[in-house]
Parts: structure tokens; C-alpha cells; sequence
DNA sequence: TTGAAAGCGCTAACAA
DNA sequence: TTGTTAGCGCTTTCAA
């Protein structure tokens, strides 16, 4: 498994190792006949340059880390597939790492990222604390943020318009009719759902509707999680007619409560969630939701850093995508 | 952005740069304090060892490259996961490539990783032809290929047994009184439909069933496919009582058809899948299905190929391991 | 126990 | 147009 190199091609072809590495870059200072007949060297001997040895002259990997908490998400395996196909488009390969929402691991990967060179990182991170936990080592890497917002923190990032996102469904729901709207599963600690739960309570209150709150005192948003909060909320006696769904894994739990507990969705109470996962759309779930571009995300924040390490940007960039209605199955007009 | 490097380090802590290697390595041949020094600069200069030099005298990059058709297919994101975590575990990052169900890029996404130099790549096939695809550039790297059965291919793979699985669900509907199954979405081209489709046929020769096909005419499977191929099964004069869907993608498209057409899962047909995808086991959707081990097949996969490497082994291992039923509530019993 | 030096495979500046 | 050479940051002999 000896892997041939340029002298072996160099001795071969009969030329200096230094006209083999021009016949490949692709130089102008070389000959049309000894370029042609070096690379067909090449293509005999199975030649392949290592990369290895180029990155270490060039100072340039062209690898790019992505540290996600969990490829198994369906939102971050959508993003990580986008990710790779715009990143792969520019020259550029993705070395992936899982935090598992693990601050410490999270530290621990970007470290590692350091090491290896990369050309920069590309994180969605943990939470907001995850800005303070890494603060150290963000000037040693080009870096962009991904997915949440990070607010006036000097870093860049991409995030969706989580606060107009929340207002468009408050609005979209507040058309069917409904006057009742539940706000379900807003965490704390996550700047996503303190910025969509504060569209949610500006449209609300632009509306003049009363905000009703069923919060998440989970650390974390799973469809167990909003399962157990939703058959908490079904066994109180609140009035509403729909339910604004934090995220859609939230929604989808307030689905399953809802179907042990007889209650249909869209005919008994209207559900909306936010981020459009691929789960929602399945047949019978047909999930209505607030969209992130997810596909437009992956593109913006490749450029978005492969900006930063081109020009050797030293600033940041704030880039806030717009949220859209996907209407599907699961909210319905009630008459007001 | 400029690293600091062993010499730097070495240079203020007034030894040479060997020395302060040693220390890094943990070498026995060096004194207790020089190391401690040593270790202590290191940590004031937030020295962090490049990799990219160590991989190219070690001649080991400490990277595994994972080439699989989509991150973003339920599957293989629970693959990716387990994969990367369990690499990690034993020292070795992943570069993840997605070869979009594309044989001409799987290919180049192949030698792109024989440049980059990695210790060995898990591949996720994009068809049994992949393998005559790949057989110029297997001999230049250890891989695995993972997912898929090549049979009596002299490459080392691990792949859960299709056969059997099929035997599992056949029996599995003849135990609740099923007497016409159909065998749904069976495509051509695949080792594992065709296995699939194999222990189909066994199951039922050897219960007295008559084998009844609907196969997929489509080059690849997806809830759409799925759906349209239910679309016309349903538009046809066929007697079954249960359909077994080659993979829950397909029987996922069943249940959206069914769902148009009014025809009620479990009451009027039983529904059986195959992989169980996260999604099977979403709340409305509760497709029982036959279970691909995911964590196991990850962690078997990782351990097939560090010992190939680190073993410089050079012949091959076919791990196949076998699937389980996991009831939900997509079959019902009937009156035989 | 430590240092000097070779070399991993490549690029690029400098000579010829 | 081609060859020679230095050097990227590291590990590892070989000497001291």
C-alpha cells in the first residue's frame, strides 16, 4: 500500500521532482511536451499527490470543521448535507465532529480542529454559553456560527429571524380565527427561544391577544420532552384553541399526547411548529411549521466563512435569514 | 492567526526542539522537571501540536473517511452519528463525504481520499456496482463497505442479514393470521432488496403462500417513489391483506397513498417495513418494522476497520448481523 | 538526559 | 524551460 510519490514519477519521467510538481499545478513555465508526457507518468504509476504534504507547504488544509451537536437531528443532518455539497463545490472537504450538547467536549473538539489545521470552523453550537466557552480559542480559527443567534457578540454567525419567525406564525394563526393561542415548550437559556418567544409576545400584544405560556423546564427539546410537557398541559384546565410549537420535535410530542388523549389535531386544536424538520412533512404528521431555509443556511454560511479565510476578514458578519410558512395539515380556521 | 510551533516553544524554554517533542510524546528519556518546564511553557503559549506535520512523518493521519449516498436519510445520519462517536473514541476523526447516489463521484470522493491520506475508508455503497467501480482503488486503501451485502466479494464488509429479516417479518404477519402478503417496492440492482426479496420467497414457499410482488420500476427509493408505486397498486384489482414494504422509506409512501385513498393502516391492510428509520417510530406514523442494529453495525464497522489498519491485515471479514422485529402498530391480527 | 540532523512529500524562490 | 535547494512542523535516529 506504498503510495507513489513525485520523485518516483520525477525518476520515471526522467526530470527534476520540482517539473513534476509544475506538470500538476498546472504552471505556465513548462513545456506542452514534457507536461504531457509526465502526466501520462503519472496516470501509468497510479499517482496520486498527497494532500498532507501540500497543506503543510501551503499552509492551507482545505478541510473545513463542522461541530454540530448531533448529525442524527434531522435539522442538523439536512444543514451537514447542504454543508458538504456547497463546501466540496468550493475545493473544500468537511471533517465532522458531534458535541453531543457537551460544552466541555464542544472545547475539546475545536481544540482538535486547531491541531489539525483546518481553514476554519463551522459550529452550531451547544447554546449561548457556548460563545463564553470558546471565547479562548476563537481568535486561533476562522469561525462562523451557525443556527443560533448570538446576538451583538462580536463573532460571525448565521442564524434564521427567530423573533419575525414567531410573529409570522402568531399572525398566521390569529387569520384562522383563533384568539387562544398557547405558546408551548420556550426554554431557557436558548437566545432561538427567547427571541421566537418574544415574537411571539409582541404579536401577541399587537394583536391583543393574552400570551399563555406552557414552558419547557427540560434542558433540552426532544419529542419525549414535549410528549411529557404536552400531557402535562392536556391534564390542566387552560383554554386555547391552538398551540404555537416552540420547535417542531416540540410539536411533534404535543402530537403523540394528543393522540393518547383523544384530542385531534387539526379538529380539537390547531398546532403550529417552527424549523420545518423532514419529520413534518411525512404522510399523517403533515406538520404546518415555520421554515428555516436550511438549504440556503448550508450555502451562506460556507460563504460566509469561506469569505472570512479568503480575505482574511478580521471583522464579523451577522447574516439573519427570513423564516417562511409551510402550510400543511395540522392548524385549521375556527370561527371567531 | 499565526500558530506557534515547537520551536517557538522550544526557544523559550531554552532546549531544543527534540526535547520539547519528547515531552509532548510522554518519552521515558527525559527528566521529570525539563518536562514539567517544557509543559508548562507550552501551556503559557498555547501551543497546540499540528497534526498535519505529526501525520506526515507518522504516516498515519488519524482520519477515516466516511463516503455514504446522504447524511440526510434517517439511516445513514444514525450511522454517521454512532460512527463518529465510536472513531473518536478510539483517536480517529472522520472526513464525510456524500456521494449523492452518484457512482462517477463516489469514485473521485475515493481518490480524493487516498490524497488526503487517510488511515482507511467506511463506505456506504451507492449500488453493488460499486464495487467493480471502486476495485482499482480498493487495493490503495483498507476499507470497509458498510450497509450493503457483496456477497462473495473478496472485500471486507458488514451488513445485517436481509435474508433472514425478510423470513422474520414474513413470519412475523403469518403468526397474526396473514395468508396474502405482498412484497412491496423491490427494486432491482440492490444486493439487499434482492436478499430481501430472497427471504421473502423462501419464507412464503415454505408457509404455503403464494408470493404476490409490486416492484419498484424506480432507480432508487424514497417516500415519493414509494407513494406513487402505492398510488397504482391501489388503482389495481389485487387481493392482500398485508403489504411488507422492502424499506420503511417505502412504507412510508404506502401510508401516505393509503392515507389519499382512504384505505386505514392496520384495519384494512397490515403495513410491515424494514431498517427502522427514526422515523418509523414518530407518533401517527408507528410503523412496525424489522430493525437494522444501527449502533452495532457502527460500532462493528469502526472495529473491522482499525483492525484492518492497525493489523495491517490483508485479507478481508464479512460481519453480518442480524435484524430484529420491533412491533408498533402498523399490523393488525386477521380472521384466517 | 539532551542536541543535531535527517527526512516525511510537497511548493516555490532562485539559478542555470 | 528546467533543475537545485530551502523549508513547512514534526518524529526519530544517532551522537554527545
Amino acid at each position: 500500500m506504498k503510495n507513489v510519490t513525485i520523485k518516483d514519477v520525477a525518476k520515471a519521467a526522467g526530470v527534476s521532482y520540482s517539473t513534476v510538481s509544475r506538470a500538476l499545478s498546472g504552471s505556465p513555465e513548462i513545456s506542452a511536451d514534457t507536461r504531457e508526457r509526465i502526466l501520462q507518468v503519472c496516470k501509468e504509476m497510479n499517482y496520486t499527490a498527497n494532500t498532507v504534504a501540500r497543506s503543510m507547504v501551503m499552509k492551507s488544509t482545505k478541510l473545513l470543521g463542522l461541530i454540530l451537536p448531533d448529525v442524527n437531528n434531522p435539522f442538523m443532518s439536512e444543514l451537514a448535507y447542504h454543508i458538504d455539497r456547497q463546501a466540496r463545490a468550493r475545493g473544500y472537504n468537511i471533517i465532522l465532529c458531534n458535541s453531543s450538547r457537551d460544552l466541555e467536549l464542544e472545547r475539546e473538539l475545536f481544540e482538535l480542529m486547531i491541531g489539525r489545521q483546518v481553514d476554519g470552523v463551522i459550529l452550531f453550537p451547544t447554546g449561548p454559553e457556548s460563545y463564553q466557552s470558546l471565547s479562548p480559542y476563537l481568535g486561533r480559527l476562522p469561525t462562523v456560527f451557525a443556527g443560533e443567534n448570538l446576538r451583538e457578540m462580536p463573532e460571525s454567525y448565521v442564524s434564521v429571524d427567530n423573533y419575525r419567525g414567531a410573529r409570522i406564525g402568531v399572525e398566521y394563526l390569529y387569520g384562522l380565527g383563533h384568539r387562544d393561542i398557547l405558546y408551548f415548550g420556550r426554554r431557557r437559556g436558548s437566545t432561538t427561544h427567547q427571541l421566537r418567544a418574544e415574537g411571539y409576545a409582541a404579536a401577541c400584544h399587537e394583536l391583543g391577544l393574552t400570551p399563555q405560556y406552557c414552558n419547557n423546564t427540560f434542558s433540552a427539546t426532544s419529542i419525549k420532552y414535549g410528549y411529557q410537557l404536552a400531557k402535562q398541559l392536556f391534564a390542566q384546565e387552560r383554554h386555547f384553541t391552538a398551540i404555537f410549537a416552540a420547535t417542531d420535535t416540540n410539536a411533534l410530542g404535543v402530537m403523540q399526547a394528543a393522540e393518547e388523549e383523544k384530542i385531534r389535531i387539526p379538529e380539537d386544536i390547531s398546532l403550529l411548529g417552527f424549523d420545518n424538520i423532514r419529520d413534518s412533512g411525512l404522510p399523517r404528521i403533515n406538520l404546518t411549521t415555520i421554515e428555516q431555509p436550511k438549504k440556503m443556511l448550508a450555502s451562506v454560511v460556507v460563504d460566509s466563512l469561506l469569505d472570512k479565510i479568503q480575505n482574511e476578514l478580521s471583522g464579523y458578519t451577522h447574516r439573519i435569514l427570513m423564516p417562511t410558512l409551510v402550510e400543511r395539515a395540522s392548524c385549521a380556521r375556527v370561527e371567531g
